[in-house]
DNA sequence: ACCCCTGTTCGGCG
DNA sequence: CCGCCGAACAGGGG
């Protein structure tokens, strides 16, 4: 499910947590969503404190808890965030779930390419790095979209935007989304971008991320109509403009999809 | 049964 | 050394 828009909707869901704390944790040590993870200092320390505030950015996420404790989130392919009653006996697939007294706020994710990190200390984790900007923020610029993009000129653009180095948030979904509306081939390589292919991807890049993120709730039913998302998945999906059928191919590791008469 | 999958990382290779 | 690409991770759903 997630990327930029999905990500913030599922942070926000642990928000009735908030000002409350949490009793107990429940979480299944040996799950690979752990990896890398010291789960006894976590369910040590998280028991018993409130949980603060949390942001998102690109598809990470992070819990502030007080006493100087912070949890990392990445909800991966199939990672979801959610409110359960209190006393809420986790299920299978329900890695973290931590108990407060009116609720339990609930991580769960079947594949687990999801990840829980914990860090205990004054200032943020190491791994909550700061450099890369967001997509709808002053500082993703021409200038750094620019370098970033001098940087690939081999790869096919659907895979440079989705490194999250450079495209922080964009997943398979809105890169296709962005790309249909800026009318370039997915496989073309960077190098080979027009100036003018450039100025629209640019442009398309933080349209696309910001009327996401203003309208976009669990899934994708509240974005337009018009919207390329709406046929990308099934077989018989055609292009919103030309009601043609749309290609598709492996591009960048993914399933990719385009109009072959908007993109040429 | 078989094939697909909105993500990331790692090893191989050019 | 750089950077691209496919495989692997793990499970559910069509």
């Amino acid at each position: 499910m997630p990327e930029l828009a999905e990500v913030e909707w599922h942070r926000k869901q642990w928000n009735p947590g908030i000002g409350a704390r949490v009793q107990v944790v429940f979480l299944h040590a040996r799950k690979r969503v752990f990896r890398g993870t010291n789960t006894r200092d976590l369910a040590r320390r998280i028991t018993g404190q409130k949980l603060l505030d949390s942001q998102a950015r690109g598809k990470r996420m992070l819990f502030r808890f007080t006493n100087s404790n912070w949890l990392g989130i990445h909800l991966g392919m199939t990672g979801s965030l959610r409110i359960e009653g209190p006393e809420y006996a986790p299920a299978k697939h329900d890695h973290l779930v931590l108990g407060q007294s009116s609720r339990s706020l609930v991580f769960r994710d079947a594949r687990q390419f999801g990840r829980v990190q914990f860090h205990h200390g004054s200032s943020p984790p190491s791994w909550w790095r700061a450099d890369v900007p967001e997509i709808v923020e002053r500082d993703f610029n021409r200038p750094f979209f620019e370098r970033f993009l001098s940087r690939h000129g081999k790869a096919p653009i659907k895979a440079v935007l989705l490194m999250q180095d450079g495209f922080s948030g964009i997943g398979n979904w809105m890169a296709d989304e962005i790309l249909w509306r800026s009318h370039i081939l997915p496989a073309k390589r960077v190098a080979k971008l027009t100036s003018a292919e450039r100025h629209s991807l640019f442009l398309e890049t933080k349209f696309v991320a910001r009327h996401s993120l203003s309208t976009l709730g669990h899934d994708d039913s509240d974005l337009p109509k018009s919207w390329l998302i709406h046929e990308r998945w099934s077989k018989e999906g055609v292009c919103p403009k030309h009601c043609i059928p749309l290609r598709r191919a492996t591009i960048g590791g993914r399933t990719t999809a385009w109009c072959p008469i908007c993109q040429r």
